[in-house]
DNA sequence: CGCATTTGACCAGCGC
DNA sequence: GCGCTGGTCAAATGCG
């Protein structure tokens, strides 16, 4: 229901609703009302939700959400189902964005105050419905030039024709120039889901930097934490590169 | 009008 | 058990 589309009433709204409950507080103190409480409150709830809703509650929130909790209670995970957590990848990068373009489209599905720092945290899910990657943006309280992209899971398809910001699959290959000396430090746990490209920034100056950490315990939230050094790593086969750093290698198999 | 973003609430996990 | 925090959901809203 959009609150802004929905009729006016020619009586004041909030009036309305005053005189409504008004009449029920009557109701309920006169001694000849057969009803009960519980039934009256019961009645004033129906009149207020056959309202239209703008009349009534007017951008509430909180009002609105706390009907919305009492009459349609959304369903809910079932208990006991345990999240998996898929390996992370996380990329430190000087960007004055904080969503940088990466090659996918992403949808925001959240945005979280963290504890200990000032800015915000956002939550992107990767919008292929097959694609179950997510990432994570939030920028770095010691440095808030410094935006931390947190990748988890591993695309299943190509990364799609930047329909809004303009880069090109050639950019991907500039990019790959421009890593190429720090590829064999583009590491990914075993078994191995190669990371996903590194963001890029919309402006070149700043490049990212390389990833700083690419496994993360599943129940640390430990971004700035480094992996300490790469033995239980792998590194990428020397004849991949980039291209087998963003395509995983069952695509790779599949489109060669 | 359809899709993306915003935002408040809910839930799980963890530490105490 | 309780409180805190991170992660997710989904309705409302914004925008092209």
């Amino acid at each position: 229901m959009t609150l802004t589309r929905s009729t006016p009433i020619s009586l004041q709204p909030p009036l309305l609703l005053l005189l409504l409950l008004l009449l029920l507080l009557l109701l309920l103190h006169s001694s000849k009302t057969p009803l009960d409480y519980q039934t009256l409150l019961f009645l004033s709830l129906l009149i207020l939700l056959s309202l239209p809703a703008p009349a009534v509650i007017p951008r509430t929130n909180r009002l609105r959400s706390l009907l919305r909790e009492i009459f349609c209670r959304r369903k809910v995970k079932k208990k006991g189902q345990k999240r998996i957590r898929q390996p992370r990848f996380a990329f430190m990068t000087k960007s004055e964005v904080d969503h940088l373009e990466d090659g996918y489209r992403w949808r925001k599905y959240g945005q979280k105050a963290v504890k200990n720092s000032p800015f915000p945290r956002s939550y992107y899910r990767c919008t292929n419905s097959k694609c179950t990657v997510k990432k994570r943006v939030e920028r770095s309280c010691e440095d808030p030039s410094v935006v931390i992209t947190t990748y988890e899971g591993q695309h299943c398809h190509h990364t799609v024709g930047f329909p809004r910001g303009g880069l090109t699959i050639a950019h991907e290959t500039s990019f790959g120039s421009q890593f190429s000396p720090q590829i064999p430090h583009f590491f990914y746990p075993d078994p191995s889901p190669p990371p996903p490209p590194p963001p890029t920034t919309t402006n070149n100056h700043n490049p990212p930097t390389p990833p700083i950490d690419q496994h993360f315990p599943s129940t640390s939230s430990s971004t700035e934490q480094q992996e300490p050094p790469n033995s239980h790593l792998q590194q990428l086969p020397s004849n991949e590169g980039l291209l087998g750093a963003i395509v995983p290698p069952a695509m790779m198999r599949r489109t060669t």
